[in-house]
DNA sequence: TCTTTTATGCAACATTGTTGCATTTGTGTT
DNA sequence: AACACAAATGCAACAATGTTGCATAAAAGA
């Protein structure tokens, strides 16, 4: 299904940003970080990036794969709904070459403390991504 | 042991902007975010609050245990080194008083995944904490 | 107390988040 | 195809935080 069919089954109306954030992302499968896609994006306003993503993310078409040193990386949801944000995978870092990606882990992740209650676990793994550990 | 000693341990000079951070995040279980630390050190300029952050990072004194919506909690280290920071803990957000705090483990948790080396994993996990489940 | 090394405070600038408002655009309807 | 309305965009403006350089102040050992 192409952007515009995606936006429009969620109620978004189809403009070029938007379009364009979820070409952006859907390209690889790797998260993008908020400056890369403000570089990527250029010819729209701060503003309108910023609006952009709060919106595709309120929609769960995309999510925040990571925030790390004051950088967020956005990814494409798998699936998400407009109601829940359904992540059931890992974030993943290389510490070389510093991509983020999305990986999906077949293994439910458990966890319970006593006193708590526990809605939602986030994972977020770092190491060296294959690409780089070929190039070593 | 007091926080002048804990610095000097980790050689580093005894001052009052360190020994006021240490004492900060010593007095609870809790993590504090950026904004709170620095209303409660506001005699203190904020480049010095970022540089001594910094420097208490860099020796293992403290931690980040979590950045989100743009704001950075840090806690307490336990038992890093200035050469390893060494966290087999999850953190803990409440998603109800927003309260960050470093959870010990018993259980060590483990991830593999083909063609990619993990060095390390983070667990954030959010719901609600003891304190919120008896006031509702 | 003196000296040296290091930390601090201040100024300055960059990046990102955030809001209000006027203008433009998308979409269903005429 | 043109219209009307709701929604999105661009621009201006401000806030918070990150970051660096440099002059001054403070810590630690002699």
């Amino acid at each position: 299904m192409d952007a515009a069919n995606i936006l429009r089954n969620r109620g978004l109306r189809v403009t070029k940003i938007r379009v364009a954030i979820l070409e952006a992302l859907g390209e690889g499968i790797q998260a993008l970080r908020y400056s890369d896609l403000q570089k990527k994006l250029s010819q729209f306003d701060r503003t309108t990036i910023y609006r952009t993503l709060l919106a595709l993310i309120d929609k769960g078409l995309i999510h925040k794969a990571l925030e790390e040193n004051n950088e967020s990386y956005y990814a494409l949801c798998s699936d998400c709904t407009s109601n829940l944000h359904n992540h059931n995978h890992v974030h993943f870092k290389c510490n070389e070459c510093s991509s983020v990606q999305c990986l999906h882990i077949s293994k439910q992740v458990g966890l319970s403390i006593p006193e708590i209650v526990i809605d939602s676990i986030e994972i977020t793994a770092k190491g060296t991504c294959s690409t780089c550990l070929l190039t070593h």
